[in-house]
DNA sequence: TCGTCCTGTGAGAGCGCTCTCTTGACAGGC
DNA sequence: GCCTGTCAAGAGAGCGCTCTCACAGGACGA
């Protein structure tokens, strides 16, 4: 019986006794060295199986001054804002397209301004080939920092600092799919509830409704326009001023599902008929959106695809450190159900 | 100025040869050992930060046999059925107590079949120093797997087999809590709609509800009881069905909150106030219970203190690979809202 | 026929660290 | 005075791997 490894660990040098040549040439098989011979390469080969050796990583990266793993920060508010299915997704994205490789996922969710520093630390020493981060608040100078220092990093949502890869989702176009939805089905009265308008997911969704209204020069305090926190209960409390100052508008668009179910229940609540005298649009396509009655016509980010692309390019970059920084903007897609049926 | 790691690394020598001190009494200050002289001490300290030295992390897993870091494995169906914010809540319980010893996270999260096998290869090969598995489905011979391989294993929810640490939220005592609170406030005819029965949570929650309305050998089917999935569709629909077969209902108990807002809708729609006609009780105590309209009392889980608790245990099991398996069961708490008020 | 190139393989150094073993210095007991 | 015990500190081996370099042997052009 082969032991395992941790105390008894099979070598390369055991499997190339076995194989009957030199530990050179197994470590040539096992990482993909074309330049082995065909009978050397099986021996090796039947050796490994037999043996069932598993290279050791720590070994490796010493040599390599590679870890073979990369880093995905998540800050505190992020989980909490997100709280949705964002986090899961996303992740499974990045997981997805590392296991290809072969590579591990180090998770790091710094809670508050000293662990942050603890994780810079971390980060910056190289312990990683590279750097996911998603949503940092405000101007972070973590990835400036960290792609000054050589280390590969690729940010969500809008970069912080030039000069960094970033991949965003399209949220203009999509706000702007969505309410040029609403126009195109007769509706004349189109008012929206905004996300805070210091992230860029609540500014530029705002940005498309009023650029498709064409409306852009129009003050945010419009009216038409009411800004909420991306929760249930603030969507509700948005919707109900809503009504109150613009009796007669006939549809919405709001910046996020879960506004947008809260939003739902005040209609419910004033006696507006969804869709027929009201059509409701929301953001994300959540679990919650096929599930809200009447179930909740929205507009799809491709979160799975965001992890999917940020790793991508994070792994170009490792590869390839001379390459200038690019930036990947991920199409949206409206997912149209009842709450927007033309009247 | 130094160099970063990656090419120009600083190294146990660099700093050695600045404190005028070899590379052994370095090693010795950096890991905490007390048998080093007040002065010789000191001269590494501050060489260390001269330098900025950081140890390289590969060398010493190639020496100590220890990757410091540990995996956690959320199977596919898992980020599904627990969309809600579980996911994220108890990866920052176990990333916090991780963070204490600076070890590492890595998140494995298998899609399928095939995917599972690998990630069992890469754990069973001994790459990571411990293994966090949450909810597998069924009878998944993983734990055991690993376990015989010497391999530190704690998971999350029932055991799958015996000699295995594991960490369960009391779902029981938590069904009957609410349970109990409901019949103290003058309700007489409380119904429920449980999870789906081969889930241990599901199972488990019914089973309190049963306990305390004391009559545990009543069949599944009892009229007073629907079974749904988890879902806010499932619940809307349950509800809709027990209002039907029991029309004098003045309570309920909702195996989760998704399930319960869907039964307030089916409430609100059949004209029922809550919680004047009927009480309701949710669980998970999820965001969406306290922005419910009325807001949802519901069972508090400790996600948080279980991924915490499940990391305590693996590490302490890492450590002192003879002590016997634990298990460890966490209290939940009853969050009183609107939705039960007395009548 | 000889040198040159190419291809497959082996020898061996060395990545940065920990840890055992040894040494040196000094105090105390006989 | 010597021996033993204690404590700080150094020397050096070696963890498992990759990778450069050297070399053997065959193919090929001159």
């Amino acid at each position: 019986m082969s032991r395992r490894n941790g105390d008894g660990a099979v070598t390369l040098e055991q499997v190339a006794a076995r194989a009957q040549v030199s530990r050179a040439t197994v470590s040539r098989v096992v990482n993909g060295d074309p330049r082995v011979g065909e009978s050397a390469r099986q021996a090796v080969e039947a050796a490994v199986r037999a043996l069932r050796y598993v290279p050791n990583r720590a070994a490796r990266s010493l040599v390599t001054r590679r870890s073979d793993s990369i880093a995905v920060v998540i800050p505190e508010p992020t989980t909490q804002l997100f709280g949705d299915p964002f986090f899961p997704r996303f992740l499974r994205g990045v997981s997805d397209t590392l296991a290809r490789d072969d590579l591990q996922l180090v998770l790091l969710m710094p809670q508050g301004r000293a662990d942050e520093a603890r994780v810079a630390r971390y980060l910056a020493a190289g312990h990683t080939d590279g750097v996911l981060l998603v949503s940092l608040h405000g101007s972070d100078p973590l990835p400036a920092d960290l792609a000054g220092r050589g280390i590969p990093v690729v940010v969500g949502g809008r970069p912080p600092a030039p000069g960094i890869s970033y991949v965003d989702v399209d949220n203009r176009a999509g706000a702007s799919s969505a309410v040029a939805h609403l126009a195109s089905t007769g509706r004349t009265r189109i008012v929206t509830i905004a996300g805070p308008q210091d992230m860029p997911a609540g500014a530029d969704r705002l940005a498309g409704y009023r650029e498709t209204l064409g409306r852009r020069d129009a003050p945010v305090d419009d009216g038409l326009v009411e800004v909420a926190d991306f929760s249930l209960d603030g969507g509700r409390r948005a919707m109900e001023r809503l009504l109150e100052r613009v009796p007669d508008l006939d549809a919405v668009f709001v910046a996020s599902d879960l506004m947008a179910v809260g939003a739902l229940e005040a209609l419910s609540r004033a006696g507006r008929r969804v869709p027929e005298d009201v059509a409701v649009i929301g953001f994300d396509d959540s679990p919650l959106a096929a599930s809200a009655r009447p179930s909740l016509s929205s507009v799809r980010q491709p979160i799975e695809e965001m992890g999917r692309e940020m790793t991508r390019l994070l792994l170009d970059r490792a590869r390839h450190p001379d390459v200038a920084p690019r930036h990947v903007i991920l199409d949206t897609s409206l997912v149209l159900r009842e709450s927007s049926q033309p009247m």
